[in-house]
DNA sequence: ATAGCTGCAAATGCTTTGCAAGGCC
DNA sequence: GGCCTTGCAAAGCATTTGCAGCTAT
C-alpha cells in the first residue's frame, strides 16, 4: 500500500479548520483530517442536506480521502452532538440536515430533493391531548411535493 | 379470532373473508389465503400500525401459514392499490397504517409506538410557496413524543 | 503514552427477487 | 389451462461493527 504523506490535497481549509476544531472540541470530538474534512464541506455557510453517500461522493471528487464508514460514523457522532439533525423522508436511506434549528421540509417525491420551510412558514396548531406522561421531543411537517403531472 | 376450519374448495368461507374477497377483487388482486388471512388481521376494525416483521409474527401467533416474503409482497401491493399506507417515522424499518384517510401521528420514541392523531386536531397553515409547477401530493405532521424523563 | 479514530472487510438487518411448485379464476 | 401467487433461499442495500494500525492531544 502507497503511504500519503500528511498533506492536504485541497485549498484553502486553514482558517475554516481552525473554527471547525473549534466546534469539534466544543462538543467532545477530537478534530482529525477527515471530520475537519466533511465538516468544511457540511459547514461552510448554507444549509445542507446530504446521505452518507452523497457526502462520501462529493468528498472522493474534493479529492479528500476518507471511507465510507468513516463518512457514516462522523453523520452519526455530528447528530449525536447536535451539529447534525436527521430528517425523516426516505425509508430506503437517512438524510442529515445541517439546520438543526426547527423548522420543516418539502420533499419533492419526483427526484429525492429536499428543500426547507422556515420555521415561521408553518403553523402547527396541535390541540390533542397527549397520552399521558408523555411530553413532545419535536414536531416534523414534511411536505412532499410532485410536478404538476 | 380464530379460523374455524380449513375450507379448500369454492365453498365460502366466513363472510368478513367474503367481504375481504370483494375488496381485493376491486382492487385488482386474486383474493389468495394468504392476503384473506393477514387482510382478516389488517381490515377487522380498528385502525393499526404494523410492520411487516409484527404482522408476521402475529399471523403466525394465529395458526396462519404465510411467509415473511408474502407478507412484504401483500403489504406493498396493498399499499400500491390505497389500502394501506406508509408512515414515515423511523429509518430501519418500515410502518403501514390501516388508516388512509388524511391524518397524522404520536410516534412515542421510546417505545416505538405511534398513535393516530385526528385529521382535524392538527392544523398546518401553509404559507409558504411551493417550488415552481409543483404540487402538493400529501403533508405528514409527526409529533415525536417521550416520557416525562 | 494512550485513549480515541480510521479503514477495510465482514456482519447485520430489513427488504426484494429468481424461480419452481402450487393455487385462483 | 393459463396466469398469478407463494415460498424458499439467495441476493441486494444501506448501515454498523470488529479489529489492527494510526493519530490527536
Amino acid at each position: 500500500m502507497v503511504t500519503m504523506e500528511n498533506v492536504n490535497t485541497h485549498t484553502n481549509q486553514n482558517e475554516s479548520h481552525q473554527t471547525l476544531t473549534d466546534k469539534l472540541r466544543g462538543v467532545g470530538l477530537r478534530a482529525t483530517r477527515q471530520r475537519l474534512d466533511i465538516g468544511s464541506l457540511l459547514f461552510s455557510g448554507k444549509y445542507r442536506h446530504v446521505t452518507a453517500e452523497s457526502l462520501h461522493d462529493e468528498a472522493i471528487a474534493a479529492g479528500m480521502k476518507i471511507s465510507l464508514a468513516t463518512i457514516y460514523n462522523a453523520l452519526n457522532q455530528f447528530t449525536d452532538v447536535g451539529l447534525l439533525r436527521e430528517v425523516l423522508v426516505d425509508p430506503t436511506r437517512t438524510y442529515f440536515d445541517t439546520n438543526t434549528s426547527s423548522h420543516h421540509h418539502f420533499f419533492n417525491i419526483d427526484n429525492g430533493h429536499l428543500t426547507d420551510i422556515p420555521h415561521d412558514e408553518i403553523n402547527v396548531s396541535c390541540l390533542p391531548t397527549l397520552p399521558d406522561g408523555q411530553i413532545i421531543d419535536g414536531v416534523d411537517v414534511l411536505i412532499r411535493i410532485k410536478p404538476v403531472a
